[in-house]
DNA sequence: CGAGCCAATTTATCTGGATTAATTGGATAG
DNA sequence: CTATCCAATTAATCCAGATAAATTGGCTCG
């Protein structure tokens, strides 16, 4: 048998353009908010077509780390680093399709407690206001059932603040995924019964008491308070998605 | 301030194919290691050009979904669902790349408890033998260096194995990811030091307990086993940090 | 001066074809 | 019969330009 002939591999001329726009964001050459060449220039640049061009910038924008505009001024900028885009990508992925309540929350309740231990300790004055205001949203009595309904997701918000505020970039991505997660389990799949809002209550509470560890900076009563409210979620959350199954089956009883 | 006009985003015709090919995948009428139609095919049936798409393969390959290759009965096929394409993107974010092992192991240490947790319940006779090779591999006496640090890295490859074994698709896919991270940590980052392979030995005895407490069943000896292992580890990578780091520091004293 | 229209700028998407590369099966020479 | 080469198939990459859409700033008209 013949050998096989080591497969030279062309080098992409627009990852050669992807690649020279992330070093310049490692070497930091280039910062947050630096706007690139335009297409024309880029072109010129680097000796190639438009299609070329649009193919890199198009990579970029995909991994998060430049946005586009169009109009006078407009162009591709460089964005904050942030943790969003990777989430947003990771729960497109077919592969988590059939995720139920239940294997989200074991992740959950070891990563919200590792999270809200390790973001007590760099929680900001800025931080603990939004914490405080997203409380007061959510505790509001609602005026409609859309309201009711946005209080519920606004709930996760209280997560994220915190998974933004905690110095370990694998944790704050962690738990930003999981509530992204979450929300989509709620929203898409309608895991949302308008009968069973007093939950909310019950999340308000524990809110409110994380909130006071985090300013007396008890990280023992941090991590049990997070511990218990995230059991506690889990079982709401089981228990809605028997409802919602159970829902499902009297509307389609003859499969 | 007149109204912005409602941004009405022409739907891309890359993106209606690659819809199409997801959803005939969660409907199942395509399965793994069925064959799309070729890009002639394609072009015909879509009425579109041969870069459209081309962008949509494209799209779907960087998914993980599908994976294409030249020649006759070459072109797009679906891929068995997995994690490791989602693991890969993740690795390429930008925003992880100044994580230390501090920071991998702060998740590490509970995420690998919960996964031989679960992956217990459900481990093969397949994969246990698979893990018993592994360990096999890792405690021979190494005839090189290369050897040597192979063994090093195959190590990570019994935590990959249950994370395979894992019924949790989430878990799962952080255990690899985690795994692949600091694989990549020590490759890239030539966190190794070859006068210090006897960790390795230290794995390797950890390894062998959890497999008695695997074939025993026994839910705490693995917990409480895979607990200290990680402990452990822990201890060795970041002394192993400081050393690379001293090694450096001496490498480059003229900044 | 102000509201609204228009033109310039710039990206977004698609096109259709050219060229290159990889793979495979069959033809051919020894 | 075997090893080697060649031709057909198919994707990979790139190109240059056409058309559409979004934004902004200036211009016009009342």
């Amino acid at each position: 048998m013949t050998l096989k002939p080591a497969r030279r591999k062309r080098t992409k001329l627009s990852d050669v353009i992807v690649e020279d726009v992330k070093r310049s964001i490692v070497t930091e050459q280039m910062k947050p908010g630096d706007r690139l060449p335009n297409e024309k220039d880029l072109i010129d640049l680097y000796q190639c077509s438009k299609g070329t061009v649009r193919e890199a910038l198009k990579a970029l924008e995909v991994e998060g780390l430049v946005c586009t505009r169009t109009g006078p001024g407009g162009g591709a900028y460089l964005v904050e680093a942030s943790v969003e885009p990777a989430s947003r990508a990771l729960r497109n992925f077919l592969h988590f399709r059939h995720l139920d309540g239940a294997q989200v929350y074991q992740l959950r309740k070891v990563i919200e407690v590792e999270l809200a231990v390790t973001a007590m300790a760099s929680l900001t004055t800025v931080q603990l206001q939004a914490l405080e205001d997203n409380i007061a949203f959510c505790a509001k009595i609602p005026t409609s059932e859309s309201e009711q309904r946005d209080q519920r997701i606004a709930e996760l918000e209280f997560h994220n603040i915190l998974a933004d505020a905690c110095s370990n970039p694998l944790l704050a991505f962690m738990g930003r995924f999981l509530n992204d997660l979450l929300r989509d389990l709620v929203v898409l799949k309608k895991a949302y019964v308008p009968e069973r809002h007093q939950f909310g209550d019950a999340n308000v509470a524990y809110h409110r008491q994380l909130m006071e560890a985090f300013r007396r900076q008890d990280a023992g009563a941090v991590r049990s308070l997070m511990a218990e409210h995230m059991q506690d979620a889990e079982s709401h959350m089981v228990a809605l998605e028997g409802e919602v199954a159970q829902k499902f089956l009297l509307d389609f009883p003859h499969d």
